[in-house]
DNA sequence: AAATCGACCAACCGCCTTTTG
DNA sequence: GCAAAAGGCGGTTGGTCGATT
């Protein structure tokens, strides 16, 4: 049996609010609050709708210090920069917009972003392929701002838990992982490692779950290990956003490439948009690997 | 001028989490 | 400790409006 309906659906008004509607809420909030119970407030002061949206109404149109539309680029930036390292998770990112509502931004985001920075991607991808020549890849640094080279790990500006430790998205890492040209993931008991064969190098890379951050570690499991769900869990990564502290893995120093006066969150630059493009768009991905056996072990392998 | 299409966005829906009794 | 109520959130829908055919 589902749960009973927050208010009565026959008896309650839907659809675009009236300016009187607008007042009537407006001034009775801003006179005596909300009273800690939405459900009961319409009742209170006479409107016909429901509890819930009252309370939408309120906090996305009616209260103070509301901004609609005109998105800054360095909003643009923020925006683009949370979704690619959290996901969809409006109600934080609009914490760090003043001013916006979670449902603001998602629209926005749906609208207009997601497709500039789909367009922009499709114009990096044509300018690699004129530059391409004989180089398949090139790392550029400029002025602070930072490129990603494909198969290099980002540190990302948020999510620091500290000075100088720096969480990874692991999303970020699944996504690279995609890019390889021949990467073999296996997953064993507690452990997560990444044997990755890029251009630049082979390396390793082993996490035990004490090294993936609580929110998230649960999506490995020892159950899952040996399935091919294991790579579904690794793809829930990329909304879950399980991190990594680069401190915590042996050796991983080599592997992660950064503005390198940069070493904690202050005066982050949010760097070039372009270069959260390759991320969003492996974090859309769901490529789910091959079983394959080696040396005795069942692996999941990656064609790319 | 009418029809169609697509972009935009306010509002709703349903699920999950938190609070309360 | 449990169940119900309320709050909060993200996904989706549907109405409106401007551009295009």
């Amino acid at each position: 049996m589902g749960r009973a309906p927050c208010c009565d659906k026959a008896n309650v008004k839907r659809g675009p609010w009236s300016p009187e509607e607008d007042a009537k809420l407006k001034s009775y909030i801003e006179e005596h609050g909300t009273g800690g119970n939405w459900i009961a407030l319409p009742q209170k002061i006479g409107l016909k709708r429901c509890g819930k949206s009252c309370r939408l109404r309120w906090l996305n149109y009616l209260r103070p210090n509301i901004k609609h539309g005109g998105f800054s680029e360095e909003e643009d930036n923020i925006i683009c920069s949370l979704y690619v390292n959290i996901g969809s998770r409006w109600s934080i990112i609009a914490a760090q917009l003043p001013g916006r509502t979670d449902n603001d931004i998602k629209n926005y985001w749906n609208t207009k972003l997601k497709k500039k920075l789909l367009g922009k991607q499709r114009k990096e991808h044509h300018a690699q392929a004129r530059r391409a020549g004989g180089l398949k890849q090139e790392i550029k640094r400029e002025s602070g701002d930072m490129m990603l080279p494909v198969g290099v790990i980002s540190r990302t500006p948020h999510w620091s838990y500290e000075q100088n430790s720096w969480p990874i998205p692991l999303a970020n890492a699944y996504s690279h992982l995609n890019n390889q040209t021949s990467s073999i993931v296996h997953i064993p008991d507690s452990t997560v490692t990444a044997i990755m064969n890029s251009q630049y190098s082979s390396f390793d890379i082993s996490l035990t779950q004490d090294q993936l951050y609580p929110s998230t570690v649960n999506t490995i499991t020892t159950d899952t290990c040996h399935t091919s769900n294991v790579f579904q869990g690794f793809g829930s990564f990329s909304s879950d956003l399980a991190c990594v502290d680069p401190q915590h893995i042996d050796g991983s120093e080599g592997l992660f490439y950064g503005s390198t006066n940069t070493t904690s969150t202050e005066s982050t630059s949010w760097g070039d948009i372009s270069s959260l493009v390759s991320h969003y768009e492996a974090c859309q991905q769901r490529i789910l690997p091959q079983e394959v056996t080696f040396e005795g072990s069942s692996y999941f392998a990656m064609q790319t």
